[in-house]
DNA sequence: CTAACTCCCTGATAGC
DNA sequence: TGCTATCAGGGAGTTA
């Protein structure tokens, strides 16, 4: 499932095949993902692509009217840019028609991802993302924000992590990772966090995060480039989706808990 | 305000 | 073999 360093890859695959290009047509398959997709054969046919960047775990097509199309992956989704005559796949949704004679594809089985055109505010973003936190991988995201942010908040702390209005972009697998890294049992207060354990996260998240984009995301069933090859960060997980295994670094074995909702694989020896 | 839950969707897998 | 149940999960929405 696509991460921050999953989006991350798939963006900068995308930014030298859309920037400067014109969609001059829209063709749907479904009529909506999580949202709507109705809406984009009246927004998007005529638009020229003027950047893309990445916000969370989102990828933003900023456009040349002051909107963006602002894209998620959801759990499934997989963009390829490709020719026309290409079959359409099953899972396909939406086709979008470049002026070079490609096609931008929109993959995504389960359905959890969405492509919506919003206006940008003066930031060259969306309003939406006003909310959200830092990104892990900028300045901004210290120990010292971590800790402050952390006080008062009594939910565990692989929630508070996978907070976009903490830090934003870290799901399931980057803060499991993370929070084995940093010896924290991921069930943990989060308000009883010490300075110290919130620079061991913020250290390692980053460590981990730069580690995936460099290997080009991580897969787990679903996630694919841009190109088709999958993710090879695969091999460095340590924990997650690891449940029954010896833990790395102990050797007992790892156990599984559901915080939030989600699987969260731990070592109870090593995360306290 | 926080926190906990529910729902969306389909395919893989387990169990009978 | 073929059925049903369970699980995976980001984010929006609802409830307490």
């Amino acid at each position: 499932m696509p991460e921050l360093p999953e989006v991350e890859t798939v963006a900068c695959a995308l930014a030298p095949a859309l920037t400067g290009r014109t969609i001059f047509k829209v063709k749907l398959f479904s009529p909506a993902l999580r949202s709507p997709l109705d809406p984009l054969k009246k927004t998007l046919p005529g638009r020229k692509i003027v950047n893309i960047r990445r916000r969370a775990r989102y990828i933003i097509a900023g456009l040349d009217n002051g909107n963006a199309l602002v894209i998620h992956l959801g759990m499934t989704g997989v963009i390829r840019i490709e020719k026309p005559e290409i079959p359409r796949r099953k899972h396909e949704h939406i086709f979008l028609y470049l002026d070079d004679g490609l096609v931008f594809r929109f993959e995504d089985v389960r359905r959890f991802g969405s492509l919506e055109v919003h206006p940008v505010c003066r930031n060259g973003l969306p309003e939406m993302f006003g909310s959200f936190g830092p990104e892990p991988l900028s300045a901004a995201f210290t120990a010292e924000y971590l800790f402050g942010h952390s006080r008062g908040v009594r939910s565990a702390v692989k929630s508070f992590l996978m907070d976009n209005a903490v830090v934003a972009g870290i799901g399931n697998i980057y803060a499991a990772e993370t929070l084995f890294a940093a010896g924290i049992d991921p069930r943990r207060e989060t308000e009883t966090l010490t300075r110290d354990q919130c620079r061991k996260i913020v250290k390692h998240a980053r460590r981990i995060l730069r580690a995936a984009i460099r290997a080009g995301g991580t897969t787990v069933s679903d996630f694919k480039q841009v190109d088709g090859s999958e993710g090879k960060f695969t091999v460095f997980l340590q924990v997650y989706g690891k449940k029954g295994k010896p833990c790395p670094v102990c050797g007992f074995p790892l156990e599984l808990a559901r915080i939030g909702g989600r699987s969260s694989v731990f070592c109870p020896k090593c995360q306290k």
